[in-house]
DNA sequence: ATTTGACGGTAACCATTTACGATGTAGCTC
DNA sequence: GAGCTACATCGTAAATGGTTACCGTCAAAT
């Protein structure tokens, strides 16, 4: 038995021809090991839970590709959870992933509240937040910064010389997407001595729908503005829409930039303007973190921002004097 | 012991005062059950394995969602594996997975090949094929009929007026997407009395950028087509662009149908025209089966074909005489 | 002859489930 | 009321399929 698991397990202590020998009768009887018995005795799974707001939100997939891809390269494999953002459901998923001995667990996308943080004390396995974080910082997280991504986003609307910048935010009880991005929004009016008006911000909730209604809205107003930010680029997308089935032309009437970078971004006309987030590698570098800290390897820096990076295309252009 | 395990698993052989006791005792010591014990005890893991291409694509992502849910429903956990449609990866994670111990799996996406039966068959526990089959038909399978879809698609284009249809496939190594939809796209031409055409088929590769080169070339040929049937929707809203762009009109030039429905084809201008498969429902349907099956319920029907629906949006108009 | 290291076997251990048996109690019969 | 049966309840121990610490054996080197 112990010699069989040295070959299984490619223990160096087992001569070649023995080794060879153990194969050939594991080839006749078409033995497989069995992954639960040996989780049980090596306490390892080789196993990690990830629970995901939505895997058919096509950010999320991305980033799930991600993590994925990194899990694969280390011989991991996923256990992969739908939460919804409904805390009730995340905390659940996290108890079963518990039980289910997951060497690691990735946690995404919703607020992070001080019920998530009990869950996440009981836990004996590291803990990595991707696409979110916990306010107090006290667990690794790979995140962006939205604000500042937000803030970028509207900056490039203010150098085009637009002043009248309406946003289409996401609701503020979401501290990334909503809140920070909304914050972003903000600081780039002050930072050009722009005064806020509340009349040119609508709240949506992420989707393309949302984006049409909202600029709807816009459309009808006295004073309509010259730009809009959109908080995602599906509701970017739908402002365009909204525009352009108005008879009204995007840039020339008005420019959209949004924050994302999702593939339909470059698959819409006029291609859309946008800060992008990283999606696969905040996957990707969540995922190796989690590695990382599976092994007990000691990392120098557990709260990773990703860079963003404006891609100009053709949905912003100077404002019309 | 017994009597632990007794209460956590709900068997009524328990005096209420001594399950109460149980409880608090559990509560008091936070004990959590550990369920890979279990599993090895039980030979039971309450996981199902499923094998998907690609997570990051919004068809499978859409299916993963239907799967995903319905295993909640039965108190299943998923474990997930890219396997990118490469046969190789896709039958090392089957015998992972197989190791796992997984109470039933899933297989999505690519073609089902010898290799993959008899890895098939070394499985001790049922196994569903979703948006795939098997050529002889062994595995139970949840998938729609590509060829009539494709069928319908292009019917559709006749009716409308359309006799110069030019088609833009997947390979025709793929028996579903590609194969299948180009052989519904011949039938119908033949029943409608058409010729074929050589040069009025492309082979892209399901994606956009595939169809907006697809439909340059089209665009470039002398007797050009008066409607475009596009493999996948992907292609059509490529088609559409491509179009567009040479500052030409969808559906006044071209008229433009595929097979899909993804999100995308109603956040497009004009809104696609397509044969809607239903992708949720597809893997919905076939984690319901996978259940009946890890339960040892006798199922009627295996092999289950789901209907298709074609969507009238706005991408197809009559023939301009 | 002794030491050393490679190799391989023994058995404890992992945390449950479950078959089986022990115990106790209630109800019934006489 | 004794004795018996039946049943509910609970504990014991085997089984699950591996890993791994530990120990013994053997051949080669000293």
């Amino acid at each position: 038995m112990a010699t069989v698991s040295r070959v299984v397990n490619n223990n160096p202590n087992v001569k070649p021809q023995t080794r060879k020998k153990v194969f050939e009768a594991i080839e006749r009887l078409g033995y497989r090991p069995n992954a639960v018995a040996r989780g049980l005795a090596s306490k390892k799974t080789t196993t990690v839970g990830v629970v995901i707001p939505d895997i058919s939100n096509s950010i999320f997939a991305e980033i799930a590709r991600g993590i994925e891809d990194i899990a694969n390269m280390y011989h991991y494999n996923i256990i992969l959870c739908n939460a919804d953002k409904r805390k009730e459901k995340e905390i659940r998923v996290i108890n079963t992933l518990l039980e289910k001995q997951v060497d690691g667990l990735l946690f995404m996308g919703g607020t992070v509240t001080d019920e998530h943080i009990q869950a996440f004390q009981t836990s004996a396995v590291p803990i990595v937040l991707c696409a979110t974080r916990d306010e107090k910082g006290t667990y690794p997280s790979v995140d962006i910064d939205h604000e500042t991504a937000a803030f970028d986003a509207v900056n490039t609307l203010i150098r085009h010389g637009h002043r009248e910048i309406a946003m289409i935010s996401g609701t503020l009880q979401d501290p990334a997407n909503g809140y920070a991005r909304f914050h972003g929004y903000k600081k780039a009016l002050e930072a050009a001595g722009i005064e806020y008006q509340e009349d040119l911000v609508r709240i949506g909730n992420y989707r393309y729908e949302s984006g049409v209604e909202a600029m709807k809205y816009f459309l009808g107003l006295k004073k309509k503005p010259t730009a809009v930010f959109a908080a995602t680029d599906e509701m970017a997308i739908g402002a365009i829409h909204s525009i352009q089935d108005e008879g009204l032309k995007v840039p020339d009437d008005f420019s959209i930039i949004s924050v994302d970078n999702i593939r339909m971004a470059s698959m819409v006309r006029p291609l859309l303007t946008t800060v992008a987030q990283p999606m696969y590698d905040l996957g990707a570098v969540a995922m190796r973190l989690l590695t990382k800290l599976m092994k007990k390897e000691t990392v120098e820096n557990p709260r990773v921002i990703l860079p963003h990076e404006t891609i100009l295309r053709l949905s912003v252009n100077h404002v019309n004097k």
